[in-house]
RNA sequence: GGGGCUGUAGCUCAAUUGGUUUAGAGUACCGGACUGUCGAUCCGGUGGUUGCGGGUUCGAAUCCCGUCAGCCUCGCCA
């Protein structure tokens, strides 16, 4: 083991810092070896710290034999520490890739902290590797300038929500994480208890009720940086766990939840370099689908979706006209150029829309003067000038339909347009398009299970002036939700929730929860509602993908220290793993079924 | 659970589409040379169950089947 003194560690810079004007200085740093080069005589190495790079030179002639012995032994990725004098580089000598590049720092102590072994890959700008090993030895990983700054960025951004939060008199509360297993929503995670038999407390998905509670509690206006859990599969950005920052405040109406937002996005957005709109534009529900085939909206681009079902059931094309007659709706996009598309990429589309359900996807392309080619062209013809009409679309355009029931042909054509303009380049990489998006419906029917779900959650408030549709009419109610977002993301969503003990019971008679169900799991709240709650509502934000959307990047696993890979498993950890069978019987607990999980 | 892509030295990639290749190169690592490099350079060397298991074939990294892992995605995620 390498010895030193503590006086080794005494930093006086770190290595990003020094510059012509620390001339002569004597310095400390130390750090990781990114590069040596051994000339045999004078030896160069780059010293890394998270702040940046420093070239530490060993000359035998200033810092004895000993020394440089010492230096040319060192490897890549070593932890040294150094004591020297910092001197200037000559002009043609300075780096200009490096912000330390006009000085280097001639060694005259050198302390070898640590060594390392041969590394799995080299932490720099010039070398990559899988995910797989970055995540299994992050801890090399880290080391790399973009995940320092990605973590650092997002603890800024936890700053600064924080200082925003704070200026509006906002209280951070915590909440337990060993809570009660919610029914709806998505799979909990259990965690069994010891003390009692057949119990299990389950991580909480969100600390939706406890916040509702401490408004009964009078705490006004809390909000919390908080881990999440929910057992559901993995996506490039969803993970079991994951962080939200959760808002809620009383005596609050949408407008005031959303000032809050918008002042706490800003914020984060001047820190990130971003553009935050001076008023966000708001749409509805409604309004998002129709246009946009979706209640997130990207809005970096154009393609809207627009109806033609009154155009073309005047034709012939029975694909069209059968989805009319059946209820649905024709409606198109257009592709502006899209006429370039070879036969065998359009085809590819139409194989593509029917993974989303539909029957497949007719396309047509404008020529000059107005008139349609290939694809429906020939049917289409006798409607083609109203159809460019209404469309507005010109000669090199393509035009792609759906033809169907209406909740599929704006699921498909939405997810057309963001697949088209990425593919084909329609969207501005510095874009950034702020949309709240208001007026959801309270609940949705699910057809599987024959009752209506919450589109939110079961303590979404409805809006007042459809109160009196909750039994008459409960799928045209719409509720005092909202969600915020940006370029297609959803990047937070909250409501007005309930605080009437009446209006609460109604909602879960609506959804199909029994008063002995609704008392058994959340008595707790009914009894809260019943003592005096305050108006009150709130927002809860993707943590993650905040920072991931700041930083630029592909996935909030590039924004989280130490992800999951999309199997639930931790590379570093080795996590989940089989425990002690004393664990397990003093949990009272016994695996069932052993080979299921081999 | 379904669909797609990927898997070859520690790492990043080749291997003329089944055939003189003992599966190569760069980098890392080991040894040597070198007093101004900066992703140092030069010389030499170690390093492989081609993810794993079957099969087809005179012959498989290459084709087929199965399986495992990673990523993307549908379902799922109030």
């Amino acid at each position: 083991m390498e010895t030193f003194s503590d006086e080794a560690l005494k930093r006086t810079h770190h290595c990003g810092q020094l510059r012509s004007s620390d001339i002569d200085a004597e310095v400390r740093l130390a750090g990781w070896v990114r590069s040596y080069r051994d000339h045999g005589g004078v030896v160069f190495i780059d010293l890394r710290d998270r702040e940046g790079i420093t070239q530490v030179v060993f000359d035998p002639d200033v810092g004895g034999e000993e020394m440089h012995t010492l230096a040319r032994a060192i490897r890549n990725e070593w932890v040294i520490a150094v004591k020297g004098k910092v001197r200037p580089r000559g002009e043609d000598r300075v780096n200009p890739k490096l912000d330390t590049g006009e000085i280097e720092v001639i060694c005259d102590e050198l302390n070898v902290l640590n060594r390392a072994q041969p590394v799995p890959f080299e932490p720099d700008e010039y070398h990559s590797t899988s995910e797989e090993n970055r995540l299994k030895y992050r801890y090399i990983d880290l080391r790399r300038t973009e995940m320092t700054r990605a973590l650092r960025l997002r603890h800024q951004i936890c700053r600064v929500m924080r200082a925003a939060l704070d200026e509006d008199g906002f209280v951070e509360v915590e909440t337990p994480f060993l809570t009660k297993s919610t029914p709806e929503g998505a799979r909990d995670f259990l965690v069994p208890s010891r003390m009692q038999d057949a119990a299990f407390y389950a991580l909480p998905q969100s600390p939706q009720l406890f916040k509702q509670v401490l408004m009964v509690g009078g705490l006004d206006r809390y909000y919390q940086i908080v881990r999440c859990f929910r057992d559901e599969d993995l996506r490039a950005d969803r993970q079991p766990e994951f962080t939200q920052l959760d808002i809620e405040m009383s005596f609050a109406t949408e407008a005031d939840v959303m000032d809050v937002t918008n002042r706490i996005m800003r914020s984060v957005c001047e820190l990130s370099g971003k553009s935050f709109p001076d008023e966000v534009p708001v749409m509805s529900f409604a309004e998002a689908v129709r246009r946009f085939g979706s209640d997130r909206p990207d809005l970096r681009f154009g393609m809207e979706l627009i109806d033609v079902s009154d155009i073309v059931k005047e034709t012939d094309f029975g694909v069209f006209t059968g989805a009319i007659d059946a209820g649905g709706v024709v409606k198109c996009i257009v592709v502006p150029g899209g006429a370039e598309m070879t036969r065998k990429e359009t085809d590819g589309l139409a194989e593509w829309a029917r993974g989303f359900g539909a029957g497949g996807m007719a396309v047509t392309k404008v020529a000059e003067g107005g008139a349609l080619e290939t694809g429906i062209a020939k049917f289409m013809a006798p409607v083609a000038a109203g159809l460019i009409e209404r469309t507005g679309a010109r000669a090199g355009d393509l035009l792609c339909f759906g033809s169907d029931k209406t909740t599929i042909v704006n699921r498909v054509l939405g997810e057309l347009r963001c697949k088209l303009a990425r593919e084909r380049g329609m969207i501005d990489p510095g874009a950034m398009e702020w949309l709240w998006v208001v007026d959801f419906p309270l609940v949705e029917w699910n057809e599987d299970e024959n009752r209506w779900d919450s589109l939110h959650h079961p303590f979404t408030a409805p809006k007042v002036e459809d109160m009196d549709k909750l039994d008459s009419d409960p799928g045209s109610v719409r509720s005092r939700a909202y969600d915020i977002v940006c370029n297609g993301l959803e990047m937070g969503g909250g409501s007005i929730r309930i605080h009437n003990l009446d209006v609460q019971e109604q909602v879960f008679r609506l959804l199909g929860i029994s008063h002995e169900e609704a008392r058994a799991k959340f008595s707790f709240l009914l009894d809260a509602l019943s003592y005096g709650a305050p108006p009150h509502g709130g927002i809860a934000f993707g943590l993650d993908r905040t920072a991931m959307m700041m930083i630029g990047a592909g996935s909030i696993r590039d924004v989280i220290a130490f992800p999951k890979t999309q199997r639930g498993v931790c590379p570093l950890t080795g996590a989940p793993s089989d425990v002690d069978h004393m664990q397990l019987t003093e949990l009272n607990l016994r695996i069932m079924d052993e080979p299921h999980n081999q």
